[in-house]
Order: C-alpha cells, then structure tokens, then sequence
DNA sequence: TATTGTTATACTCTATAACTATA
DNA sequence: TATAGTTATAGAGTATAACAATA
C-alpha cells in the first residue's frame, strides 16, 4: 500500500490552487460583506450602486451587463436600492421600453463617502506588499481568469 | 482639468487586485456551479460531500468549522442533502448532543465518481500553465489570503 | 451554566419562464 | 417579430435569536 486516502491530502497543483483561490476570495469577501453592512448594503447593491457612482446613468441592460446579474433579480436589487433612495429610475425617452437608472442626491454623497474610504481602507490592507509583489499578483489573478 | 472621472478609470492597484480577485473567483464559481449542477449539487452542499468524502465522519460542529458555513444554515445544507440520500446522520454515543453525518453508500459512490473527474478537468485547465507558474499563482493567493 | 444542534423568522439573491409595452 | 423590463414562481443560502436536550 503506497497511499493513505485519509493522511494524504491531494498535492495536485490545479486542486490546491483552486482551493486557494476560494479561500481568498472568501476571506475578501467576508471582510467585504462586513464592511458594506455598516452601510446597509448587499454586495450587489454596492457593485450597483459603485458602477453607476462612476457611470452616472445607465440603463438596465447595461447594468446587467457590467454586474453580471440576470435582468429579474436586477429588477428586484433596483427596487430595494429605489426604496432605500439610494438611486431612482427615470424614464429613457429614445426608447420608451427602456429605463435608465441614477443615482438620487442621496446616493451620490454615499457614494461619494464609502467609495474613496473603501479604496483608503484597501490600500492599508495592501501596504503590506512591495510594489513587486503587487505586480506578481495582479498577474497571477489575470492568468487565472483567462483559465476559465 | 487634468482628470475626466468617467474616462479614467481608477488606477490604485489596491483596487485593481480586489476587482481582479473578483473577475477571477467568479470565472471559476461560474464554471464550478455549472459543472456540479450535473450531480444535483448546489456549491455549499458539495463542499459538504467533498470534505465527508474525504474525511468520512464529521460532526455538526467540525463540519461547520470546515465549511464556513453558520449552525442554522447547515443543518438545512444537511437536510437537503439527507432527503437526496447522498447522507445520513449517526447518533453520537459519547457526547449526545452532538450528532455525526456520514457519506451513504450513494454518495460515497458520487464522490468517488465527481471528485476525481473534478480534478482531472481542473488539471487540462491547468495544463496552460508551467510549473513555474503555478507556484507563482499558489503564492500570488497565499498572499492574499493573509492580508484579509 | 455552557454547548450542540434544531427551529423560527425574515430577507436577499438566484434562475426560469410567462407577460406587457414598446420598437 | 424582437427587445426591455416586470412579474410570478420556487428554491437556496444567509444571519440572528430563541429553544430543547444534554453535558
């Protein structure tokens, strides 16, 4: 008998890799949901609410594109946003199907406060590594990516 | 004017890393949903399988630990899990409180089967990349995993 | 008293498909 | 006919807090 199934974990590369990648993002992302919280937001509300802080106004269509999220459950997360005031709807003349969505005055200050805090907050976080480092990572994700 | 905010996007490498973390994680979440959706499996409740399956016999409390996943929401994982027979609770003789869950002969069987078919379709994916670059990638993540 | 797991509550997100109104 | 967004449906996961059984 060469192995143990229950003493030897896999070594394979790709699962370890995989594993890290999870266990990164999950680290990333608790801290993340934590953070947003204070401010009463989802992780996709923030993304919403960070992509049209820098877009300004947008249609659904194009929200759905840039967040990755399905036209029903965005009208659901834009809804909740609405409600909240953090942005409002306003109607697209051009093409009456469509609606264009932006952010209310409200929601420009928010953005306008957590967005540079949330760079600030990161960059201490990141400090930690040398310029190098920086680049390594940067690049090591992108390759990552491109696998999938 | 030296800077238009909606035509240059922000170059803090600190918030280039987060985005591509993200990118990244999400190609490979994507993948992963897609890929375990074949087995009837949504991610958490493969996680339970994989490690069952790995480790044979967990408690609530270890599995929780492992997993990540809160008290409430894992017996519900576990139920659902349960009710497709891929496993079952063990009363705990010593500590009656606590209750075991183990793989079925079922889901020992599945595990056996998507578990080493997971690791060779990861492996292809992998095989873009040196030996190099694995390690760079595995210590790219490493890295980042401890700053969070 | 402390711990393990269950239950109750309430919400967000998820996909899918049928629907409405425009084009 | 095709497209944009809404609504309906059904389910999974999430956190939190109260609870029962056991230690």
């Amino acid at each position: 008998m060469t192995s143990l199934p229950t003493d030897t974990p896999p070594q394979e590369p790709a699962l370890i890799i995989a594993d890290e990648l999870v266990r990164a993002y999950h680290a990333f992302a608790t801290f993340n949901a934590h953070y947003l919280q204070q401010y009463d937001l989802t992780p996709p509300q923030a993304d919403v609410i960070f992509i049209l802080g820098q877009a300004h106004n947008l249609t659904f269509k194009e929200l759905g594109q840039k967040t990755a999220i399905t036209k029903g459950t965005l009208t659901g997360v834009i809804n909740r946003l609405e409600k909240k005031g953090w942005l409002r709807r306003i109607a697209h003349i051009e093409d009456r199907r469509s609606t264009k969505v932006a952010l209310t005055v409200k929601g420009e200050q928010r953005f306008l406060n957590i967005f540079p805090a949330r760079i600030t907050y990161l960059k201490t976080r990141f400090a930690r590594l040398s310029k190098d480092e920086l680049h390594q990572v940067e690049g090591a994700l992108k390759k990552l990516r491109h696998l999938f």
